[in-house]
DNA sequence: AAAACTTTTGGTACAAAGTACTATTACTGA
DNA sequence: TCAGTAATAGTACTTTGTACCAAAAGTTTT
C-alpha cells in the first residue's frame, strides 16, 4: 500500500552518512530562524509591550520587537534570552514559546522562520536600555500600538491572547505586580489584562480565599485616601497548593 | 548607552540588498526544518497515537512521529498537512502548533529545528495507510508508548499535555468521539483523558445543563445491558453559546 | 474641626452550581 | 423469571458565586 515519491530527505540522503548528504543540505538546508520577544508588563493601568526602534535595515527607524537571527550552533531557546539581553539589557527573564511563524514570504532577506517567545516582567524591576542595533527602547501601551516591522503586530496578538487565556487559569497576574500590592492595585491589573469590571468585596474575598498572598501587616502609603494593606505573593502556599491538586481559577 | 557588537545579522548586510547579502546567507541560512505530528485518537477506553514505522535512515525501523522536512518554498504549516497526508494518507485534519524543538544537536543530520503540531481524530473516520517511505502505520496506546526516533518521546508528551489542559477548557471531547454516542462513552473518554473518575449522574447533568448535545432520540443497539440515549454534538447550539460568552469548564 | 470624598474592609442575604447518594428503569443472558 | 449491568431520575445538602449595603480610615476641602 504504498507509493514511493520522489525527494524527500530520506530519499535522497538514503542513510545517515551517505554520499548525498551534500545535496541534502543544499536542497534542504537553506532556512534561517529568528527569535521574537513580547516582553509585557503591566504600569499606571494598562498593559504595556517593549518595542526596540530598529537601528538597520530592513524597516530601519521603525518600531519592532527585540529579535534576531539564531546562530547554527544556538539553542533557538537560548537564543531568544540572549537577543533581548543584547538589544535590551533585560537579563534573567523567563521566556515562553508561543508560536512559529512559517510563511514562505514574511521575511525580505530570505527564508527566515521566527518562534514567538512572551514573557511578563515587572516593569520597576526590570530597566531596558538600547543596546547593539537597537536604537532605542521603549514601553508603548497595548491599547495603542504603532505600526510594527514585519509580522510582529500579529505576533504581539498572538501573545496577548494567551496571556489573556493564561492569566485565568494560573496566578500569572503576580509577575506584573510590584512585590508589595493592595487588593486594589491586583484588581485593576486584572482588569486591564481581561478587560473586565470585578465586584471590589467579591474579588477581594475570591483572591483571599485561595491562601495564595502572604499578608505583610503593612498599608499603603502617599494615597490620598484609606491606605490599602499590602500583600505578597506567596510562592511556596502556591506550591503547596499545587501539589494538592489546586488550581488557580478566576 | 550604546555597545556595537560584532557579526549579528543587521551589521552584515547593512541593509536589505547590500553587497554583504550572500556572506548573511551562509553564515545564518544553515538551518532545516521540520515538522511532526502528534495524531491522537480514542479506542477502546484509551487515548492512541499515531506512529509510523521508518523506512529510512536515520533510525530505520524505529517506530517515530509522521514527519519530515519543509521544502525551502512551503509553508510550515502547510508542510504539516502535506506530510501527514504523504505517510498516512490522512488529509483534511486541522492540526495546532505545539512547540519548536529546537536544541543543536537533536537532529544526526545536521541543524534541523522541528515545529509539534498535534491534531484530535475520530478513529473510525480516518484510515490510516502507509505511504511515501513509512513502512506501517499504527495506533498505539498512550500508556504504553514504544522507544520512539529522535526527540519524538518529549514531542508526544508535550502534546499530551496540551490536550489535558485544553480538554478541560473547550468542547475538544468530541473530535474523538464518534458522529452519535452515549453519555456513558463520553465519561469514559474524559475520564480516559484526564485520568480521573466523574460521578455518573453528576457528569450527564453537567454535561447536559450546558446545551451542546443534540437529542436523536436513538437507542444503542447491541449492548448487553439497557442501551444508552445517543447524542451528537451541537456545533451550531455551541456557537451561538460561544457568542454569548460562554465557556466550556469541566 | 467638620464636612465631603475616596477607597478599603466587613458583612449579609440570596442564587446558582457542585456533590453525594438512593431509587428506579430497561435491557441482556442464564 | 431472575440476576446482572448500565442508564436515568430524583432529592437533600454543601459549597461557591453574586449583588448589595454599610462602616472605617485615610486625605482634601470648606
Amino acid at each position: 500500500m504504498k507509493e514511493k515519491k520522489t525527494d524527500t530527505i530520506e530519499d535522497v540522503i538514503g542513510h545517515q552518512f551517505s554520499a548525498y548528504y551534500k545535496i541534502a543540505i543544499e536542497k534542504f538546508f537553506q532556512f534561517a530562524m529568528s527569535v521574537d520577544c513580547v516582553i509585557l508588563g503591566y504600569h499606571e493601568n494598562g498593559i504595556k509591550l517593549l518595542v526596540i526602534e530598529r537601528g538597520a535595515e530592513p524597516h530601519l527607524g521603525k518600531m519592532a520587537l527585540p529579535g534576531d537571527l539564531v546562530y547554527p550552533n544556538e539553542d533557538v531557546n537560548s537564543a531568544a534570552v540572549r537577543v533581548l539581553k543584547d538589544l535590551t539589557g533585560i537579563r534573567n527573564v523567563d521566556m515562553i514559546q508561543t508560536k512559529c511563524y512559517g510563511k514562505v514570504d514574511r521575511h525580505p532577506i530570505g527564508r527566515v522562520a521566527t518562534i514567538g517567545y512572551y514573557a511578563l516582567i515587572n516593569v520597576d524591576k526590570y530597566r531596558p536600555l538600547a543596546n547593539s542595533w537597537a536604537d532605542n527602547v521603549y514601553w508603548v501601551d497595548v491599547k495603542d500600538l504603532p505600526e510594527l516591522a514585519f509580522d510582529h503586530r500579529s505576533i504581539v496578538d498572538d501573545a496577548l491572547e494567551t496571556l489573556r487565556e493564561r492569566v485565568r487559569h494560573q496566578p500569572l497576574g503576580f509577575h506584573l505586580l510590584p512585590m508589595k500590592f493592595t487588593l486594589g492595585e491586583m484588581q485593576a491589573l486584572y482588569e486591564a489584562v481581561l478587560d473586565e469590571k470585578f465586584d471590589k468585596a467579591n474579588f477581594r474575598k475570591r483572591i483571599l480565599s485561595m491562601g495564595l498572598l502572604k499578608d505583610l501587616n503593612e498599608l499603603q502609603s502617599d494615597v490620598p485616601h484609606r491606605p490599602g494593606r499590602l500583600f505578597s505573593f506567596d510562592e511556596e502556599a502556591y506550591k503547596r497548593l499545587l501539589a494538592k491538586g489546586f488550581s488557580f481559577g478566576l
